[in-house]
DNA sequence: CGTGTTGTCAAACACTGTTCGAGTTCTAGA
DNA sequence: TCTAGAACTCGAACAGTGTTTGACAACACG
């Protein structure tokens, strides 16, 4: 713990960008940046979904041709990668604490969920893509630093980094796919369920006893248990690592 | 039908056409239904990828035209779900030996792994869908009479199931982008994690000790590897519900 | 002044899922 | 056997998509 570096985690305003990501030509200052685009982009995704994002609409957004976006960018990809991590920059980190290390990584967990409900379909974009920016860097730092002391072994925290990136990610994903094609299946989804859940206790006893019976189980609770159910399935594992003896 | 009666000259029936006059349909062409439409397209799915998946391809594929494929089918969304139904449908359960719970567990997502890289892009379209068929029930009585034996409790199993199917989805979805995109990244992928282990290394020493130590975890191990650490962590935090005291 | 570099953009390309209306083939009933 | 309607097919069209190309303009520097 630095007492006196009132830095916060997510400043990462003066490291470098990668050399991979270097923009093409740093000119001074002009009309149509990267930085530009992107905050259209978000800006267009936030209110209009990702469904509606296209090259055309973001040019419409800038004041701009589509295909002048290309000279900025790539490609949509690189454009969708640039948007991700904008977005994982707003994630807020506490000082690491490794004695309430079960906390502090609950509590990262559901930072992460609020910032995936905050923009509707960042979900979407998410998956498949890993920051490579600076962000990274200072995830890895804060988990490191968070479950190392905690005699969580080291191979261990590196796939953790990215268990539960995945994990935060599927979430959101599925979330934002119901959510966003309403209509799509002819009944409502609640009406949906109670069929599913009828169509379960209707099987033949013999054969399905556990699953009849477990019916209720199976649709119990709201997504915000069952996300934390996750968490707590993988903290709870994470557990038997620190548990583990010295060495 | 009158057999004994003198067949007319202009009765043709039982002669070929002429080749240049054969029929628009060859007899010999399957009639088409949903059975048909969905082998076919899973044909196509596994040979060219989801991505050229496309409704003209797929009528060329059967020999019919696209639009008539709409006869038979609600749109390209229920075509998938029916597509991914059908590929769960080869999971093959062994019987639930409760006092080896955690091996089949085991056993039991290795076989969905070996389902998912079997047909490539299989979990392109399985996040947000869920078996809503026969095959939920067989995998919940599965589960179920797996895990109430071993002391875990109805709630954990019924979440447990959910969290699964999301894990495995997720993670052969990962992997099916990384795989479907070749030169997508400008750097070949090996070439490209070296960048980004270098630029971990590079980080300044005094805000990031332990990323620049532990650059070498994170891109240690092989997918085979990431994937049985996540089941492994789960199997781990289950375990500590079944240890449990009996109330 | 000329000569590049930086930046913009309309038009075009090759796609996509889906709809429509017209046309065909099949089938059951009178 | 004849016929009305259901079952089924399909070319053309629609409104989109991401991306490329080549022409054109603004600006910098020697």
């Amino acid at each position: 713990m630095q007492e006196d570096a009132p830095r916060p985690w997510r400043d990462t305003g003066d490291l470098p960008d990668p050399p991979w990501r270097a923009e093409r030509r740093p000119s001074s200052r002009v009309p149509l940046t990267r930085q530009a685009i992107v905050d259209a982009a978000l800006r267009v995704m936030d209110s209009e979904g990702v469904d509606r994002l296209s090259m055309r609409r973001l040019g419409e957004e800038l004041g701009v041709g589509a295909a002048s976006i290309y000279w900025h960018v790539r490609n949509k990809d690189e454009l969708l990668q640039l948007v991700f991590e904008r977005i994982m920059e707003e994630a807020e980190l506490p000082p690491p604490d490794p004695s309430r290390w079960q906390e502090q990584l609950g509590e990262f967990a559901g930072q992460m969920r609020a910032i995936f409900s905050r923009h509707r379909d960042a979900a979407r974009i998410s998956l498949g893509r890993a920051p490579t920016g600076p962000v990274i860097a200072v995830f890895t730092e804060w988990l490191f630093s968070l479950l190392r002391p905690a005699g969580i072994p080291d191979q261990v925290i590196a796939y953790l980094g990215d268990l539960i990136g995945l994990y935060v990610g599927a979430f959101a994903f599925e979330e934002s796919l119901r959510a966003g094609s309403p209509g799509l299946q002819d009944p409502p989804p609640g009406e949906f369920l109670d069929m599913v859940k009828d169509y379960l206790r209707s099987l033949p006893e013999d054969r399905f006893p556990h699953t009849r019976q477990a019916a209720d189980f199976l649709f119990a609770g709201g997504r915000d248990d069952r996300y934390a159910f996750g968490i707590d399935l993988m903290i709870r594992g994470l557990k038997t690592f620190a548990d583990q003896p010295p060495r």
